[in-house]
DNA sequence: ATGAAAGCGCTAACAG
DNA sequence: CTGTTAGCGCTTTCAT
């Protein structure tokens, strides 16, 4: 069965349909304030009557602006990037722009290579999570406006989550409910935004005089959840803190199999609220971000930066909230 | 501060440094047997030097090549899609492509939308569970190659799940346990799939002297879980299928908060093994699907079309999988 | 094997 | 307000 292809309609062919030049139509749609509005309206009518639709290759050749913006992951199918990838993606489109996502596999190298080759493909970039050197986001951005997403770099756009707050309200949390001291599961050692709530939550800690030890580091899995929750039962820790959600559900199921009851045995506290954290067993108190705010903010950033080039970098930080569930509570007696 | 941006290395920028044509530097990327080899070593040293990256927009203008595939389905944010979209992404990488993904926010007039302005920038669409009417398809694959997921349209690439084999496992494992009926709980009544399950399973009952009704539709969301499993319950049954997994872990909820025992009383399954039915409560029984593999191979398909125009269009029909977990059990007594 | 030249479809000066 | 004229960066004949 054969497949035939209609060649495409061009500016050309409704130009010559509409009796008007090429740059009237290109204006009719670019530029609608420099042609006379009754033009305007002939060629539009013209142009819909042959199905003309702009060809952004072309477009994007002559203007250098490609209204593509291309957004930079380490995992498209961590549950932690959904939201993101949704406000990212809703903010493109109100913009007018399309959304290129880019998965990096966790790999830095691969990283600087999807970043290198979508380049001029795309007008900017919102890269999150990045696993690459400061330099190099920093060179990167010399090329291609840039906005980073749960990292800092000085000099750069960034979106982040205010963790020295959200930190402080997990231990008080904890506090209230009458732990004397908890255990951090650690994530990759790498991961920057690991490191903040690390930070945070030991600074929280000794502000109310309360013991905080890490352990790990673990992989942010469900997975790394096994040998997490057995080392922290080991220490007879009252209250676990995951580096994030994933491995604190994770802990909850080796919890559950080895039969520890949560909360009455130890407690347990997760980061980010993904999807699933309301619904497992326990539902897991959590750290919620603004997941999908912060894809949204990142992406407004980004064309905001392209449109005035040198400015102060906008360095945005987004609350947190806690979100109690029924994985904490009182240590045993 | 200033964020200043260099001009890009382009190819005439390499022609010049290397010695040679621009075109010789085209050849030495695209065609490379129809360059000396030392020739196209050294062009590529140059390039390397320079830091050049081809620009896929000018590659695209003339060639009519986008090297970008277009991967559009209703809502980037269902945990239904990602592993398809992880699989397509792979696949789309492994091919040198791009993808760009395209939500439609399950609207019909978006799809159509995103379709016809996705066009010209891309080679060719991967559409999952579109919402569009055959003829819209049809239409549409006129202009691009084109690969359906969770559809099926006369003379068109598609690829589906073995439905048959699946309902019919799920009837299987439901009369084994001694039940003798079950109630579907509908999702959207435009659903392909959700047709075709609900057929699969009257079948399936039927062939069984099984008594199989159908209730709802209801929103296959973890909100639609309230209604769908009051009704349910209201009519007596002792076992439930629901449309999905996201239905039917929050049918699971909606039998927690009401104190109702799974599957001491009533037994739940779903459809699609989603992230979270592994680790809700209890671990839901559901019938998998390849997501990832179809993902992959939808755009393979999608790919090979591209190569060999006129054939037989590719119908692929992946087969499920029954993951049976703690949600399902004898009647009660 | 390589170079010169002609566009791909569109936008952006520049005239008129 | 609109038409003419150059290209954008690259690929692709067509010569050499």
């Amino acid at each position: 069965m054969a497949r035939e292809r209609r060649r495409r309609t061009t500016i050309v062919d409704v130009a010559d349909e509409a009796g008007v030049a090429a740059s009237t139509v290109s204006r009719s749609f670019t530029n609608p304030s420099r042609v006379n509005a009754a033009t305007r309206e002939h060629v539009l009518a013209v142009a819909e009557r042959l199905g003309y639709t702009p060809n952004a290759a072309a477009r994007a050749l002559e203007s250098g602006r490609t209204n593509t913006v291309a957004l930079v992951l380490p995992d498209i199918t961590n549950p932690y990037f959904f939201g993101l990838i949704k406000g990212a993606e809703r903010a493109a489109a109100a913009a007018g722009q399309t959304l290129v996502i880019g998965d990096t596999e966790e790999n830095p190298a691969a990283e600087a290579r999807v970043v290198r080759t979508l380049g001029p493909a795309v007008d900017g970039f919102v890269i999150c999570s990045s696993r690459l050197p400061d330099a190099d986001l920093v060179a990167a951005a010399q090329h291609d406006p840039l906005t980073l997403v749960n990292r800092q770099v000085t000099g750069l756009d960034s979106v982040v989550s205010d963790y020295q707050a959200g930190t402080r309200q997990i231990v008080d949390h904890l506090a209230s409910l009458g732990h004397q001291g908890f255990v951090f599961l650690g994530g990759p050692p790498e991961s920057w935004s690991g490191a903040r709530r690390w930070r945070g939550l030991q600074a929280a800690a000794r502000a109310r005089g309360m013991t905080a030890t890490r352990h790990g580091p673990y992989q942010p899995t469900l997975g790394g959840g096994v040998a997490a929750a057995d080392s922290a039962l080991a220490s007879g820790a009252t209250a676990l803190v995951a580096h994030n959600d994933l491995l604190a559900i994770g802990v909850l199921g080796r919890l559950r199999e080895r039969g520890v009851p949560v909360p009455g045995r130890v407690s347990v506290v997760g980061f980010d609220d993904i999807f699933g954290s309301e619904f497992c067993a326990p539902p897991l108190t959590t750290l919620a971000e603004r997941v999908r705010e912060a894809g949204g903010r990142a992406v407004e950033s980004l064309l905001m930066q392209m449109q005035r080039r040198d400015s102060q970098p906008a360095r945005l930080v987004l609350p947190t909230q806690l979100l109690v569930r029924a994985s904490t509570g009182p240590p045993p007696p």
